[in-house]
Parts: C-alpha cells; sequence; structure tokens
RNA sequence: GCUCGGGUGGCGGAAUGGCAUACGCACAUCACUUAAAAUGAUGCGGGAGAAAUCCCAUGUGGGUUCGAGUCCCACCCCGAGCACCA
C-alpha cells in the first residue's frame, strides 16, 4: 500500500480524539507537570502557514516531553475580542459576534487536522461571558488598590478606528491595526498604573530565562534613566523652573533653557514685547502631528520668550526659549541646554547663535566647533568641580544643590500608564457605573460580568462616544453607592487586557466562582515554556508581567513573573521574502499543501527549514524533501514485519560491497538518538530531523534486513515529528497493541555513544593532509607512529625537522615543521 | 544615531577553536519505462591535473593561535527594536 497521509492522519486524528490522550489531568501519577504554553490565536477566520509554525512545531516537544514522562499541558484558546474582528464584521455586514464565533469553529476544525496534542478540554475564549467576568473582576481589583483609575490626558486617537490607543499600540505614530497617522487628544480615559511597577518589570527581568533581545526591547521601552530635578529661579521672583537632567556634571555648561510649548508657565513668563512671536509659535506647533514633531530630519525650531532664569550653581543668567524638540510629558517638559555637550542643544545653539561652552574635556584638547562632546570626561571651567571627573561631579553637584532645596533626584521613564478603554463595540465592557451624584463606582461583584448588550448599529461614532452609548436599556442602571439612578461605562477594555491573564485561566479553566483556584495554579504556573512571536516584546509580554506583579501584590497569585522561558519564533515569509498578505498574493496555504503531502510533512518541513527562532521565506520546492523521507520510512516498514535476527548483510555500492553490522547500526543509533535528544531540549528541529534523515539512510542500506529493534527504536524518534505516520507504523505494522505517543523515549545507552573506531585527522602546519582510521583512545605516541607511516605525511615532512607536535585525543595530531 | 541579531555553495542551511560546505532542495548524467512521472544510482564551491594530489574560498582588512566560519580590533552590508526621552 502506498503512502496515503490523508487516510492514515484523519483516522489516528479521531482515535486520539476519542482516547482522550491529550486531555491533561491536574495532576498525573509520578509525573511532573510541565506547563507548555503558545500565544492563542485571533479568530481571524483561516489557518495559515504562520498558525502551523506557531503550533505544530513546539508541538515536536510537547510530544517529546510527555514521552520523557512528564505531565505536559498543552492548552489552546482563542483570543477573540477586539478591533480587527469587528472591523471585519462591519465589512461583511455581520455581528461581530456571529462573526468571531463561526471563525472560531472552523479554525477548531484546522486546528484539529495539525495533528498536535492540544488539550480541547482546556480550551479558553476571551468572548465568552465566563471568561470576560474574570477580566472585569481584575479590573475592580486593580482599581480598589488605585491601580486602575480615571483621567483626562493627552492620548493617542486613531481617526479611522475612532477610538483611543495604547502607546505600545502606535508605531512610527501610526495605529498599528489600520496604519491611519494617529492624533493626539485630550480625553479621560481609563488607565492602569502599569508606572507603578516600572522598576519592577525592568529588574526582574534577570529572574526570567528570555530572549535577550526581548529583555533589551523592554528595557529600551521602561526607558529608566536616572538624574535630578534642578531648580532654577526666576528673577524678582519666588517661582522656580525645574528641570530634569541625567549630566548635572554639565550644569555649568548651561547657556539657555528650553521649554516645551505645553509648559504651563510659558504665557506666564513670556516678556510683553514677545508674546506675538511666542504665541505665533505655540498656534503653528499645536498644528503639528506628532510625527511632525518628532521628524529628526527636519531644523529645529524655537522663540525666545525675552525672560531669564538663574542658573543654580553660578548664579548667572540665562535665557529662556520655547522650542519643540522638548517633549512637554517627559520629566519636567524644560530642560537646562548644555550646547558644548548635546547634540540636540548644540545643533539649536548654532541656528540661532546662542553660545556655546564647553566644561568637559577628554583627556586630549578638543574643538566643539564641529560636534558636541556628549561623553563622560573631566570637568573644567565649573567653579569648585573644575578638575572632577563626570561620573563623581554628577553625585556631588546634586549634593550640594539637595542641600540648599535646589535639586532632588529623579528617576524618569519614556513608560506612560496604559490607556485602556476603547472607544468601540467589540470588547469586555469596563465594569463601572457612573452616577451624576456619587461619581464613578464600580460595579458591585455579585453583578459580573456586565455582559455586552447586543446593538444593532454597533459601529465607532467620530465623537468619541463609545457605541455602548446607544444601548439606551443597558446603559440604565441604579447608582450602587446611592441609589439612584446612574449610567454605566460605556467604553470597552483593549483587548490586551483580556490576554494579560489567560494563562492562567488554562490552570482551571471552568471555574465559576474564581478566575482560578488558587491549588490549581500551584499545579501549573508559572508557565514553564512559552512560545511566540517577537511583535509582542513590549505589548503582550510586557502587560502580563504587569498583571502577574499586579496580582502578586494584591495576594492573588502566589509567583511574580508569568513565563519562566521564552522562545520567539520567527515570522514565515511569502516565496518573494516579502511579508504574507492577500494583496500580495504570496500566501501559502496549508490545507492545499496538507492535501497534496500530509500534516505530518507539513509539520516536518516547518520545524527543518531553518532555526526556529529565525523563521523566513516559504520555499515551494522544500517539502517535497521531508515528504520523500516519509515516503521512505513507509516503504521501510515492508521489510521489518519479523525480525529476522540478522547479524550482518551487505550492499554495493560504488561497486564495492559494503558489509553492514548490527553492532555500529546500533551504536549510530544511540548517537542519533542523544542527537536528537539534546536538540529537541534546545529547539534546534532542523538539525534533529537532520540526524533522523541520516540515521535513516544509513538503514536503508539495509534494504528487507532492517534489523526490527532498531528500527522501533527509530520509529519512536520520529514520533513528537511526525505523530501520524508513526502511530500507523506502530499499531498496523509493528503490531503494537497501544498507541506509540504512550510510549518511552528511547534512551540511549552512554557508552554505545562511544566510538571504538574513530577518523583522527593528521596535521601538518595545522592543515589536514590525512585521516587515519585508528582504535579510540590511543596516546600520542601510537598515533604519531602510525600518522608518521602515511605516505602523504611522509611527502609534506621530507627534508625537514618536526620541530612540535600537537596532539588532540581522538581527534588529531599537527606536526609543526 | 543607539541597542540586539545576522552575513557560509545556485537555494534553505550544518559545523564543543580541530577534515568547512552535514542534511535537504535545485541541477546534471545513468538505470527502470514505448515515453513521462515516480523511484533508485552517481556527481555537484572555484581553479590546476589523466590521477594521486595541490592551490584558493565562510562580507572586507588586520590580529591572536600549531590551527579561526568560530576568539579580538576596525570597517562594509542586511534584518529587528528604540529614537529630539535631556
Amino acid at each position: 500500500m502506498k503512502y496515503n497521509p490523508l487516510k492514515i492522519e484523519k483516522k489516528w486524528q479521531k482515535f486520539w480524539e476519542q482516547k482522550k490522550f491529550y486531555i491533561t489531568p491536574d495532576k498525573a501519577k509520578s509525573k511532573d507537570n510541565f506547563y507548555f504554553l503558545v500565544e492563542f490565536p485571533y479568530p481571524s477566520g483561516d489557518l495559515h502557514i504562520g498558525h502551523w509554525y506557531a503550533f505544530s512545531v513546539p508541538d515536536i516537544a510537547v510530544r517529546y516531553w510527555r514521552m520523557k514522562g512528564k505531565n505536559v499541558m498543552y492548552p489552546i484558546g482563542f483570543d477573540a475580542f477586539g478591533l480587527p474582528a469587528e472591523n471585519a464584521a462591519i465589512k461583511n455586514n455581520l455581528q461581530p459576534g456571529d462573526w468571531t464565533k463561526k471563525n472560531i469553529a472552523y479554525m477548531t476544525k484546522q486546528l484539529k487536522s495539525m495533528g498536535a496534542a492540544f488539550d480541547w478540554s482546556r480550551v479558553v475564549s476571551t468572548i465568552d461571558p465566563d471568561y470576560y467576568k474574570w477580566t472585569q473582576w481584575i479590573f475592580l481589583q486593580f482599581y480598589k488598590k488605585g491601580l486602575a483609575y480615571r483621567a483626562k490626558t493627552l492620548v493617542n486617537w486613531c481617526p479611522k478606528d475612532k477610538t483611543v490607543l495604547a502607546n505600545e499600540q502606535v508605531i512610527d505614530g501610526c495605529c498599528d491595526r489600520c496604519g491611519t497617522e494617529v492624533v493626539q487628544k485630550e480625553l479621560a480615559q481609563w488607565m492602569y498604573k502599569i508606572t507603578d511597577y516600572a522598576d519592577k518589570l525592568i529588574d526582574d527581568l534577570e529572574k526570567v530565562d528570555w530572549p535577550e533581545v526581548t529583555k533589551t526591547a523592554q528595557r529600551n521601552w521602561i526607558g529608566r534613566s536616572c538624574g535630578a530635578e534642578i531648580h532654577f529661579l526666576l528673577p524678582n521672583s519666588t517661582e522656580t523652573i525645574k528641570v530634569f537632567t541625567t549630566r548635572a556634571d554639565t550644569l555649568y555648561g548651561a547657556t539657555y533653557m528650553v521649554l516645551a510649548p505645553e509648559h504651563p508657565l510659558v504665557t506666564k513668563l513670556t516678556k510683553d514685547q514677545y508674546l506675538d512671536s511666542v504665541g505665533k509659535y505655540l498656534e503653528i506647533t499645536k498644528k503639528k502631528s506628532e510625527l511632525e514633531r518628532a521628524s529628526l530630519e527636519k531644523e529645529k525650531t524655537g522663540v525666545f520668550t525675552g525672560a531669564y532664569a538663574v542658573n543654580p550653581v553660578n548664579n548667572e543668567k540665562i535665557p529662556i526659549w520655547v522650542a519643540d524638540y522638548v517633549i512637554g510629558w517627559y520629566g519636567t517638559g524644560a530642560v537646562m541646554a548644555v550646547p558644548a555637550h548635546d547634540d540636540r542643544d548644540f545643533e539649536f545653539a548654532k541656528k540661532f547663535k546662542l553660545p556655546i561652552r564647553a566644561v568637559i574635556k577628554p583627556k586630549a584638547e578638543w574643538d566643539f566647533i564641529g560636534s558636541a562632546f556628549v561623553s563622560d570626561g573631566v570637568l573644567v571651567d565649573s567653579g569648585d568641580f573644575t578638575g572632577y571627573k563626570s561620573e563623581d561631579a554628577r553625585e556631588e553637584i546634586i549634593e550640594k544643590l539637595a542641600k540648599k532645596g535646589l535639586a532632588e533626584r529623579r528617576t524618569n521613564y519614556k513608560l506612560h500608564d496604559w490607556v485602556l478603554s476603547r472607544q468601540r463595540y467589540w470588547g469586555a465592557p469596563i465594569p463601572m457605573i457612573n452616577c451624576s451624584k456619587c461619581g464613578y463606582k464600580p460595579v458591585p461583584e455579585n453583578d459580573l460580568p456586565v455582559k455586552l448588550p447586543k446593538l444593532e448599529d454597533y459601529k465607532p461614532s467620530a465623537d468619541g462616544r463609545s457605541p455602548l452609548a446607544k444601548a439606551k436599556e443597558w446603559l440604565k442602571v441604579k447608582c450602587p453607592h446611592c441609589g439612584g439612578e446612574a449610567e454605566r461605562e460605556t467604553d470597552t477594555m483593549d483587548t490586551f487586557v483580556d490576554s494579560s491573564w489567560y494563562f492562567l485561566r488554562y490552570a482551571d479553566p471552568h471555574n465559576k466562582k474564581a478566575f482560578a483556584d488558587s491549588d490549581k495554579m500551584k499545579n501549573w504556573l508559572p508557565v514553564d515554556l512559552y512560545v511566540g512571536g517577537a511583535e509582542h516584546n513590549t505589548m503582550h509580554l510586557l502587560y502580563s508581567r504587569f498583571f502577574t506583579k499586579a496580582m502578586y501584590d494584591l495576594g492573588l497569585l502566589e509567583f511574580d513573573e508569568p513565563f519562566a522561558v521564552r522562545i520567539n519564533h520567527g515570522v514565515i515569509l511569502g516565496p518573494d521574502s516579502q511579508k504574507m498578505s492577500k494583496s500580495r498574493g504570496n500566501v501559502v496555504n496549508p490545507d492545499d499543501l496538507i492535501k497534496k503531502y500530509g500534516a505530518d510533512a507539513v509539520r516536518m518541513y516547518l520545524a527543518f527549514m531553518g532555526p526556529y527562532e529565525q523563521g523566513g521565506p516559504w520555499n515551494p520546492g522544500g517539502i517535497i524533501g521531508v515528504y520523500r523521507f516519509l515516503n521512505r520510512i513507509w516503504e521501510m516498514k515492508e521489510g521489518v514485519k519479523k525480525e529476522r535476527g540478522v547479524l550482518e548483510t551487505q550492499t554495493i555500492k560504488e561497486n564495492r560491497v559494503e558489509v553492514l553490522n548490527k553492532e555500529s547500526l546500533e551504536r549510530m543509533f544511540h548517537k542519533t538518538a542523544k542527537k536528537i535528544t539534546d536538540d529537541i531540549e534546545s529547539f534546534h528541529f532542523n538539525t534533529a530531523i537532520s540526524a533522523l534523515m541520516i540515521q535513516s539512510n544509513e538503514m536503508e542500506k539495509w534494504g528487507r534486513f532492517v534489523p526490527r529493534s532498531i528500527f522501533e527504536g527509530f520509529i519512536r524518534l520520529l514520533a513528537p515529528f511526525a505523530p501520524h505516520i508513526t502511530e500507523d507504523i506502530w499499531q498496523n505494522t509493528l503490531g503494537h497493541k497501544k498507541s506509540i505517543h504512550l510510549e518511552k523515549w528511547p534512551e540511549y545507552d552512554p557508552k554505545l555513544i562511544v566510538e571504538e573506531m574513530i577518523k583522527l585527522v593528521v596535521q601538518v602546519n595545522g592543515r589536514a593532509r590525512d585521516v587515519i582510521e585508528v582504535m579510540a583512545g590511543l596516546d600520542e605516541t601510537a598515533i604519531r607512529e602510525v600518522a608518521l607511516g602515511s605516505e602523504n605525511i611522509k611527502k609534506h615532512i621530507a627534508g625537514t625537522e618536526i620541530k612540535k607536535t600537537i596532539f588532540v585525543k581522538n581527534r588529531l595530531i599537527n606536526f609543526v615543521v
């Protein structure tokens, strides 16, 4: 019978489902638990090859750890609320709920065709009221502790999607969903106080085994910088202007000050004759978009206010300017400008012909005409501090000013609080009630969930009012405080809120009384291994860490980092090396591939094509290689039905008879088993598959005489990679009664992976000149004798004297002449 | 500009400081076939040579070492993230 993947795969998938193999108990006798998490998909409607990469490749490791005797939980779910689903529903003229549920049903079917060891009994969907009840409940716990609050601030507004966005969702000034340029709007929004955790979020990165890229991305994103706020006095006034700086050592070089246009003192301190020009400047900046303002290409602009500030270290009067290169919300919105030691100030000073005064010098003489000197050095022209090193001067100057009340140490962060409210329909309602008498009051926990009402017209509106405002009946509610007439909050939550705790729910997905039972969480959490895309570095992964830390502080969790180990997978690109997209027409459809080659071949090829962290373009011709490999295994099984007890056979190669003996094949098998064991554990699936191919190439030489014991071991090694074909061979051909996926992983014998005969390289002057086959473990004297017997070596050292011999046991001998 | 990755055959890629190019794809020749597909065998970095064998080659230029794709220094290119954050 020919290899027919379609037929056998369906059959075994059904078998596994009926036998409930992958339904993971919370505890299993004498087995350690292993929580293996992959990012749950967003139900876009169709499984694409990227999903296969994300789920079927890690499934190799899942199946491996199960065979190794661990009780592995591999859950799956759907991140189903959110903008894209809603936009798709609008486009298709459907209810978002109908659209999403249809997609979930279809994708569930597709996911099952993957042959992954998902535990379908734990499936979680964020749109399920039983789920978002707890999303709302967690919000209320945060609210009670002041970690969720409402405030009016400048927020990112997407004019197309008609909603606010978190800072993390603005990419290069544009909405990360639709690409429209984001505008700044002052709106009252619900926020999570993630900034309270800025330090812990940076410092605790030490505790986790995550890729360095992810860690640095998070550190950069949080952007901690330690420095001081320094008070500049205004002449004839008690008022001061505070500036934030990390370079107090350059204070003597401050020649002017710059306020951001948003700074509250700008109009107040501007002198009469400058009011016109400053007013005009403020007008112009207001019209600029964030993107324009942030553009580095444009020339710096600014105006003088006519006012002066006094430098606290030397009582020098310096002019105060307004310029939009200073960011209003960061630090104090005001900076002291030290053009000699800051690139931006330098550029500005040159343009407006402001003085440039060097106060830090490297050892050598240095001229500031060309550019600013921004490194640390030694202070010059700095009063009492002349001669100090930068790093000392910083401390001392702050210290001195602090004593006079003119400075205080300060740490600033780039991180903003997380704006979680969205003026859109398709999300979990924020469980708050707005009473005209009492203000905002939380929905009593007993009334949760606040269910999302069905709305005929759920489209967003331009005025920033959520569509839920149209649900008149739903809106009306009694104030939980005074009992009077009140209205529900109409904003919904950002989807990232839903996904910030889903991994907790998998531990206890059907709990009606709590988001998860604490004993059940003990079984599984924190997550042992989390595999997902690098695009979540500063979003989902940061938010989840924040949730975990906040919930830990609330006493809801017993750990403060959610994911012990993180692996980022690469992205599969189209054959043209471009990102796959329908408009480009370079989308690879996994369903077609399965029909042609089977799920085993698809998963194996994805694992084989390169390092998992790397991803890369899909090569349409490549899959045939693993397909052929599986076919050869399929053919090979025919000869193995019976153990023939053959210890030796032969094959003819290049007209030479090659003698094959079972012992050396056995040794090779143990080496292969070790290689594959190590490779799976380190996620090097491509080299593991290569080792499988090498082993099978060797076994093929045996024709119909492949020793059964070795073949069975091989099938077990192959099982995590190609679960269907191995199951079929295991049960149907080899006649085992139980599933291969309940078998133990082959343990290799360390004694057998040591070769008896080894190929030892003979070098002359570090260049390989011969290879000799010798007994393993021979010492230098013996090897030297054999090596010097080689004709080619004799030739290379003829007429010269051996000055030195380098000998590496079992590897090489090198004669230096 | 800063931070983190990476640069190896026609292609995807392999190599604890020790035979560079494993494994696979593509390609070529042969076998099977009326033919093709499938399958199998052989070859496949460049150069010289009948061959044995030798020389050159891991982005570029230096260095360390008996020996460097691997370590160090400088530079070039590609990718990702951050970016007027004081």
